[in-house]
DNA sequence: TGTACATCAGTGAACGCGCGTTCACTGATGTAC
DNA sequence: TGTACATCAGTGAACGCGCGTTCACTGATGTAC
């Protein structure tokens, strides 16, 4: 193994140029196949052959990728949340970022987990147990497991509708106001 | 047109027939095709093109069948809802659709409304005036707006979580109760 | 009532398509002695 | 350092597939006179 460098390889390092060919072609919405992917990433059909088993294994190792960036989305609103306005802010980054990145979103989420111990799943877990942290953060009395279900399915579910155009708003600010809303609206209704 | 007895015509109700079919195999989990809904239906593969435009319009009929339904599931719990509890109730048979009849379920979400004036946009803001009526029964007070979104959402994202495996429950009826203590809990958590 | 015609639901063959995947291969890189 | 060999990343042709849609057609139903 010498030091990695730049195309010191055959290729370089395929798998990574696969992925973000990829990952290229969902953000500028174009369909997404085995094939395409090789066309856009200059290569052969077969070459991916060599670094992910089939067509799925590059899908779920895209959503992994799509999980860390949602993560890190999520997390970069400064440190621990400490108030019900700071978790309305959690729903509004994770709608925003699945109105940003839709097909990528949709690979995501769009389809069961296959295995219960891949990365995949791993990875939709560690996003499960952020938002449980969270809620547990400003309200630690409460059912944490319910209300992280709760907090998640609101989110995704606002998500969800505003993709597929059941809700509809003007711009991305306005999304932003209304999922702020709805989440507000909701938790201080019981009161 | 004389009456419409069974089998008057050449096929009878073939445009019902094809509906039928396609709703079974959405039922069964079956992929879902034009060609293969014609060899169920038992008929040459281009005779739904006497009653469909296209694929595309083939499955809005079915997404708007669905959100019929759907309606009709929800309405079912008795009358206007006049508690927090009975919301929840909502929730749960919604989630509880989704549950039951998943590919009819991605169908009428799974992919952005195409006109913002087909028969099939309509039924989902049927489906959205619906539960905004539903809150405002139990919250006059409230957003209406945003209190509806947000319980829309909140059931919309719980099925889908649940749909994908995102989500984990043993039985229908612990999703049910999960689900129902979601609602619950967010909703008592400003208080 | 009977014939001539128009309508239109359903047929069957054929089109072109992109797809995922296999196979035997080539040729560059890395390793043993 | 130099040669012989093993490894393995990437190639290119080919497979079989089901799909949506078109086309010219057939044949039953409904209608006019």
């Amino acid at each position: 193994m010498s030091t990695s460098e730049k195309g010191s390889y055959h290729h370089g390092d395929l798998r990574t140029a696969l992925l973000s060919a990829a990952m290229e072609m969902l953000e500028a919405g174009e369909p997404f196949s085995l094939r395409a992917v090789t066309r856009r990433a200059g290569v052969s059909q077969t070459a991916p052959y060599r670094h992910f088993k089939d067509r799925d294994a590059l899908e779920s190792a895209l959503a992994v990728e799509g999980f860390r960036d949602l993560l890190a989305d999520l997390g970069q609103g400064g440190n621990p949340p400490a108030s019900l306005q700071d978790l309305a802010e959690f729903a509004v980054a994770y709608v925003a970022f699945a109105l940003r990145r839709p097909a990528l979103f949709r690979v995501m989420f769009g389809k069961p987990c296959d295995d219960a111990d891949d990365e995949r799943a791993k990875a939709a877990d560690a996003l499960h147990e952020l938002l449980a942290d969270a809620l547990d953060q400003v309200f630690p009395e409460a059912d944490s497991s319910a209300l992280a279900s709760a907090g998640w399915g609101l989110a995704h579910g606002l998500a969800c509708l505003y993709l597929d155009g059941k809700l509809h708003a003007a711009s991305s600010d306005e999304v932003a106001e209304r999922v702020r809303s709805a989440f507000l609206a909701i938790a201080s209704v019981g009161s």
